[in-house]
DNA sequence: CAAAACCTTGCAACCGATTGCAAATCCGAC
DNA sequence: GTCGGATTTGCAATCGGTTGCAAGGTTTTG
């Protein structure tokens, strides 16, 4: 099958320690011996077998990529950056798929299995006790659009989804929108709470606004078309502040479905400004959530809990801008 | 740091076979000591561990998930059926996202570093020959999304490129679209070029069709949208087949900004019929890819090649069909 | 009750690597 | 040629498990 130290060491004439060393950094070997080995390895297609030397070692490079949002385009871009940042430094994806079957605690368990040397919990729709499960059973995590304030014992990267929502209502208000609304996320997700916490705090600055507000049972497509169109049976607002923008993009086709034109007929502001976003037949005014910050810096937390895993917990928040495009109308 | 075996021995007061005993299916244990043993596991919090067990045992239950294909939303929904799939039988991915840098050879070199025990090559925009090194390193591979008729030796699923194409032609045709083209992936893709030749073959059959085609230089929004505006600028036909939703989907905004109405002015036919393509504001007729049976028989055969490595290679094709909603004119 | 057949258990070797330690080798300096 | 210090090397233990084998214990059978 698979070749191994021993018979690397036999070809070349050498101990195996000889050869586990011309493979390992920093290890002292003769110019000599090492030459002899790595012809010998080259002649047998030799590679280290990096679960054996994990056992010695402690060290896997295996790092859990947990989530939960498979139905939210804006996690492929989420995925795709996590992957190639991780593969950069040598490190390893294993990810979870979490299922609404799936036991939090086993994927804890699961990993451990494994020994992953870390793990990332991305996502915004998972409670923060979820990442804590890890923490405490000893596994580093980030929390990757997390909530910063609850979270005193797990490093958490993101934004500030209070600020967000008070800038949107802000952003609404500014533009003379006055009865307004938030399409939030599901209930339980932090990353809905906050901004609707921002939202209303803000509104109530704002004694002449007039608001409403709503929560879709998903970050889909589907569950923001669906809140839209129940918005539109009941009477809509003249603005909202939608908490993804694939709520707002659900939102959108509910509005087109009744005739009604976002920025003239009905203002939307999203957030996340995922690719899509820019696509010109959605051209959705939203807020800009820097991904790739986010997600380097929530990698390179990982990387320096694996020096040094008692490191003190950290919160990372990156600031967010409104990218105006068309579905707002302009400002007085 | 993590409980091993030794301690829970310790604890039950038994050997180490003993407890490895309990851990592992259909090994022969007394209740007696089963008992005593899974108290002092849980006692301890232990869970094996899986690396150190793949030593011995050979087997790792890691799959190598590989794919470069992070701008096609469709992959989200792949990366979701595939994860779910393995999980539930017990399979963990691990991720290899091949940017245009990284070098094949290296992805394979790492899969085997990590005794993966399978590789899925997800992604039929990569060559033949990438699979094929897999299984000429020693590790069972699955080409999912790949081309039957080259790999003679290696497992592929995925579908008829070839007939897709036919049927897309005959679509168009049967509708009485005349002048129709061809916006085909990239020229690369086996799966561009296999639709291209049923396209083709099909249009042979109708004397009174004229035809042109085009290659996007990459299955993604952007290109698919920059080809259809060249083909405007140009003079376009009346009907194209996009080889895939999304540059489908990157087509019809470009039709959008130029004033034209899909289904009435241009007829867009596409392929994947992924969720974004039933949304009301694309509604895109298309060719139905059976996306969960494709992932569902390649989990299946990497189980199967799990019992059995020299499993002779197959090709599983499932069929297609078209799905009619509103970018192609009505049947006469 | 003894013999045979069957379970259960622990010992010890092994999977493929790493690493502390002491022995062996090398080097230049005296 | 000898000595001392620095390098290089191999031995052997170890990482956390698995497993063939033989010994010990149970149950069945006659």
């Amino acid at each position: 099958m698979s070749v191994t130290l021993k018979e690397v060491a036999a070809l070349a004439g050498v101990s195996r320690s000889a050869v586990s060393r011309t493979f390992t950094e920093g290890a002292s070997v003769s110019p000599k011996t090492r030459s002899k080995v790595e012809k010998a390895a080259a002649e047998l297609g030799y590679s280290p077998n990096a679960l054996a030397s994990s056992l010695t070692t402690g060290r896997t490079k295996l790092i859990g990529l947990i989530s939960n949002n498979f139905h939210n385009p804006i996690f492929l871009e989420v995925f795709d950056q996590f992957t190639r940042a991780l593969q950069e430094r040598g490190l390893r994806p294993l990810i979870v798929n979490l299922t609404d079957e799936t036991e939090p605690t086993n994927s804890v368990r699961m990993l451990r299995q494994y020994s992953v040397d870390a793990a990332i919990v991305a996502s915004s729709t998972l409670p923060p006790s979820f990442a804590k499960a890890f923490h405490d059973a000893g596994v580093p995590v980030v929390h990757t659009f997390g909530r910063s304030a609850t979270s005193t014992e797990v490093h958490v990267v993101g934004i500030d989804n209070v600020e967000c929502g008070r800038m949107a209502a802000r952003e609404l208000s500014s533009r003379g929108y006055r009865r307004i609304g938030y399409l939030g996320g599901p209930k339980d997700a932090t990353s809905a709470m906050d901004r609707y916490r921002g939202f209303m705090e803000e509104v109530e600055k704002h004694p002449e606004l007039e608001v409403t507000h709503c929560f879709a049972g998903a970050y889909s497509f589907e569950a923001g078309r669906e809140e839209m169109l129940q918005q539109l049976a009941e009477g809509p607002a003249e603005g909202y502040f939608c908490g993804d923008d694939i709520l707002s993009i659900g939102a959108l086709s509910a509005l087109s479905d009744h005739g009604l034109k976002p920025g003239k007929d009905i203002g939307i502001i999203g957030l996340n400004d995922m690719e899509m976003s820019r696509w010109e037949s959605v051209d959705l005014t939203t807020i800009h959530q820097p991904i790739k910050q986010i997600i380097t810096a929530s990698v390179d937390l990982v990387e320096e809990m694996l020096k040094d895993p008692e490191r003190y917990p950290e919160a990372r928040i990156f600031p967010c801008r409104v990218i105006e495009r068309g579905t707002l109308r302009p400002r007085p």
